[in-house]
DNA sequence: GTGAAAGCGCTAACAC
DNA sequence: GTGTTAGCGCTTTCAC
């Protein structure tokens, strides 16, 4: 194992019989513009491409005060929105030289701090975090030694830079046309209330409602939080209380959702007329007993803008706007009878 | 934005009134045993975490050659089993202090040429690979500059230290089961045939049918690649040559089967009476119409095993043994009328 | 055109 | 007990 001793600079200049400084400037293409013999430079490339000369990337970011890496934060990286966007902005890391470092939090604020100080000890360039804290005050002070977008959740009045999906619209219209259906029962499922994406889901519900020209009951909104399991006991305990399946059901992530799949396909209610909707897509919904209508993000694009936003930032420039809301699309499966 | 400049040892150093060599020691603890007085050690400490000291890791790096970051490359991480694969992997990584690289080939040898190469640059200290690659001749060259781990696939006769999932026993007991309720017509669907999944879940294909007593047909075995839409097609076109669906079908890994669970969906196959089989497990596949069983891999257990692997390696130590076989477990859902 | 030297932040040998 | 020094590999003035 690591027969091979790596080359350094020096090496290469000494084979060439130069100095290290034109190797070095020859080696990172300066050579036109500080006129070094044509014949010089043809030695010292030669002589690097022979011995598979490869920088010392510690020695650069020594140098340099730049690591060429940014930092991805994320609850869960099982959860197939998270793995998508992260697939994404790896491409973009990487297509821009740049190594992206993931870590996730598993929905645990005490997590995050760990993983967040571990990513600044390694000095990333950048981080780019889907937060699973209530405030943004530990961001707002990080920000001043490293530029930070917050991304999916956003806290209370942030004014960090940050990317979010617009959930009220799309939850709005989607919520609306079901409760013309079941005007009568319809309840929101979600995570923590003072999280941004329950807030907001919360909202676009509401508004849904009062659309579609239905009251509000209290007893509609159930909370719990965005870990696995709660979604299936949030939805265990209202058929227990029921003591039947709801009518019709909208939860406000994807977690939630599974958990509330698992339920129901224990207790055999996949059959069941039970119209089910949700915020995040997943393929697998395609091919799922019950049809789910679901509100897709573009993680594409959300990872277009985080990567967008965190190089500009590393540049020193403002980028303009410093808070970015995309657009969902609904993902319609239920069909109505008739 | 990067107001606080960063402080270097020489600075609390300096602060601390005492040199960089003793600050230097007392910071990393060994300060008992070089004999440093404790007035001084307590001084240099109390300097350090005021002005929230943080070493360098890139100078740390440089010096010590050694980046304590290793790198995963997987074909997707939007596939579910990776993706918890890769968590397993970061949680370990992150208790042991080192830093996980992630990048993703789409299943693409030429891409997967790229990241490697990218992750070698950045001087990683060692490489865990689920490989596209038919052979391993690059990875045998490269394991001679840095430890190397595959798992998942593994290539002919590799002698490179590495971590799979047994395929053959479990793909066995279950197509046995399949072919004594269909002996008349059991398909597989499969990827690449020179990839060891593939061959390995054939060869446990064949067995199961000769456990059986069943005799294999030629046209049951088809092989396509383990992009997301060869599953589609495949099944697509099985079901055009028979004017029907199969009447039972393996496939060799989750990607093949989300592609044949599209088709079904598109065409309203999900409440047939079709037997469906498959490598690899997803949570979601306990709410779909169709009972499906798989074989699901232990994931947990393949990352402890990658990284206890890279950790010795790295460490110089030989490990015994160098190649690993994990068991995985039947997922049965089907239910047998009666 | 090219080379010598300093410095990025850290640690380890060796003085004192 | 503590300080001095050299060196990890690289880039960048500034001389020559």
């Amino acid at each position: 194992m690591r027969k091979t001793k790596r080359i350094t600079i020096k090496d290469v200049a000494e084979l060439a019989g130069v100095s290290k400084a034109t190797a070095s400037l020859v080696l990172n293409g300066r050579s036109k513009e500080l006129r070094v013999a044509e014949e010089t430079r043809d030695r010292v490339l030669a002589i690097a491409k022979q011995h598979h000369y490869q920088p010392s990337i510690h020695a650069r970011s020594l140098r340099d005060n730049r690591s060429h890496t940014i930092g991805l934060v994320v609850p869960e990286i099982t959860n197939y929105g998270f793995a998508d966007f992260s697939h994404e902005l790896e491409t973009l890391c990487r297509e821009a030289g740049v190594q992206l470092l993931i870590s996730c939090t598993d929905e645990n604020p005490g997590q995050e701090t760990v993983v967040v100080n571990n990513m600044v000890s390694r000095q990333v360039d950048g981080l780019i975090v889907a937060s699973s804290m209530l405030n943004d005050t530990d961001y707002q002070k990080l920000s001043e030694q490293l530029p930070i977008v917050l991304f999916d959740r956003h806290m209370n009045d942030s004014s960090l830079p940050q990317v979010i999906t617009d959930s009220i619209t799309p939850t709005r219209e989607l919520v609306a046309d079901i409760a013309r259906q079941h005007p009568d029962e319809i309840y929101f499922l979600g995570g923590q209330p003072r999280l941004s994406p329950t807030r907001d889901r919360l909202e676009g519900f509401k508004q849904g409602l009062a659309q579609a020209g239905v009251t509000l009951r209290p007893e509609w909104i159930i909370h719990g939080n965005y870990h696995p399991s709660s979604g299936y006991e949030m939805f265990a305990a209202l058929c227990a209380q029921l003591g039947r399946p709801p009518k019709a059901v909208f939860t406000a992530a994807c977690g939630l959702l599974e958990g509330v799949l698992r339920y129901m396909g224990q207790h055999n209610l996949l059959q069941s007329d039970m119209r089910l909707a949700s915020f995040d897509d997943h393929y697998l919904y395609d091919s799922l007993a019950i049809s789910i209508d679901t509100i897709r993000q573009d993680n594409r694009q959300l990872a277009w803008h985080c990567f967008d936003l965190i190089g500009k930032l590393i540049e020193g420039e403002t980028p303009d706007p410093l808070q970015r809301k995309l657009d969902a699309t609904l993902q319609r499966r239920y069909k109505t009878a008739g």
